[in-house]
DNA sequence: ATAAATTTTTAGATTGGTCTAAAATTTATA
DNA sequence: TATAAATTTTAGACCAATCTAAAAATTTAT
């Protein structure tokens, strides 16, 4: 049996390592779980003895196929259950996150396929994140970075790589809602921030460090 | 901040304390916690530091105010979620209490509130329990047990106070589901057991334990 | 190449919830 | 009502998850 905490454990190092091929470093643990560094070394030996993570003191850690397993299912109960809170229960979405992280711990297979079945069977959470399928593979969703997109061209707003309250309010102030179009109408050389133009009608400034955060798609 | 096992214990005593206007010993509560004796001891004397329940040794333990209101919490949770298991995800009311048993532990008053609103702010649960209200008030649904009614009268299925699989499931066998009519055809005397119709056609044969268990209200 | 800075681990303690075994108290019975 | 039986509590221990402080290893910089 897994609980709750290494769950979480298992959860954090396999969104650590999405962003990285290397090996994942205690602090950078210790800083997502809120914990102290000397608590996720003890929790690295126990989910190695299990097998869930491949660990070499001072090296750092990695998911084993097991771990990253469990991890996605962890990663697809808490989508699945934010589309419910979005989609049924009618929250926002800066609001989901918080109850979701509790919901992501609930036992049953069962539970899980028809929530999934009832929701008709989405392909992301309400902030474009992909849903991982029951057999833990992510959708190819093929979106991109709005940083990444070039001046003159129009793309549709899909989601969010960071989930803070405090972001998601911010695009909600500026109107940046999922599925608006965004035109980006003049790229800052020095500093990389954008001039857009959201929904066809208002321009905007953003800075370069949101633009990182948006998943948008061509049109 | 109260924890999960807290929450647990509560409600437990909360569910003892239905059944009689007496203290409730720590031998019982130590039986449906499924722990031992001593554990339930430890327990009692945090709850009461708490001020959740009032505890003399050796005198039995009793639900302050607070505490009781934090029960009728928890088991409103409860049974909201056996709603939605049943109504809105398809399972069979004997499917879900164990499920109900992790969800009613979630954190947070707004997703109460919005759950309730969309189930339609149901009365009972899918046994027949009555949900408490928000403000911890249950409903009077004044239904009666089975074993309470009188030759000749006829009666409709309402819940069950007893929700162990086995008896659903030979509730399921027997035909009696939900809803569907009852009469009472004879009452054996030395045993009290009972010849009933169901749904006006067949006819069967029960004992007066199970109809004991049987929550039904007059036509 | 070595010293300094940083990161990581170890050692030892704490808290919540549980246990067993033994002692204390209450209840039942002869 | 004295004693036996049952119940309940205490004492002392354990496990999971955490912490602090100190030691060890690694990385960085001189």
């Amino acid at each position: 049996m897994i609980s709750f905490t290494e769950e979480n454990y298992l959860k954090i190092i396999y969104k650590l390592s999405a962003e990285t091929d290397n090996e994942i470093s205690t602090n950078a643990v210790a800083e997502l779980t809120q914990t102290k560094a000397a608590s996720v070394t003890d929790m690295l030996r126990k989910l190695s003895e299990k097998q869930l993570v491949s660990y070499q003191k001072y090296q750092g850690v990695r998911l084993t196929e097991e771990g990253q397993s469990l991890a996605l299912k962890v990663i697809r109960k808490h989508r699945l259950w934010e589309v419910f809170l979005v989609n049924k229960l009618g929250f926002n979405w800066d609001e989901v996150h918080e109850i979701a992280e509790e919901l992501e711990h609930i036992n049953s297979e069962e539970l899980v396929q028809r929530l999934d079945e009832f929701l008709g069977f989405p392909q992301c959470d309400p902030h474009g994140d992909p849903i991982p399928d029951c057999n833990g593979r992510m959708p190819e969703l093929g979106y991109k970075n709005l940083s990444e997109i070039e001046e003159q061209q129009t793309v549709i707003m899909m989601g969010v790589s960071q989930h803070s309250t405090n972001f998601l309010q911010y695009l909600a102030k500026i109107g940046l809602n999922l599925g608006i179009s965004i035109e980006v109408v003049e790229i800052n050389d020095f500093d990389k921030s954008l001039t857009i133009k959201i929904g066809g009608s208002n321009s905007c400034f953003i800075s370069y460090e949101v633009a990182k955060n948006l998943l948008v798609k061509a049109f």
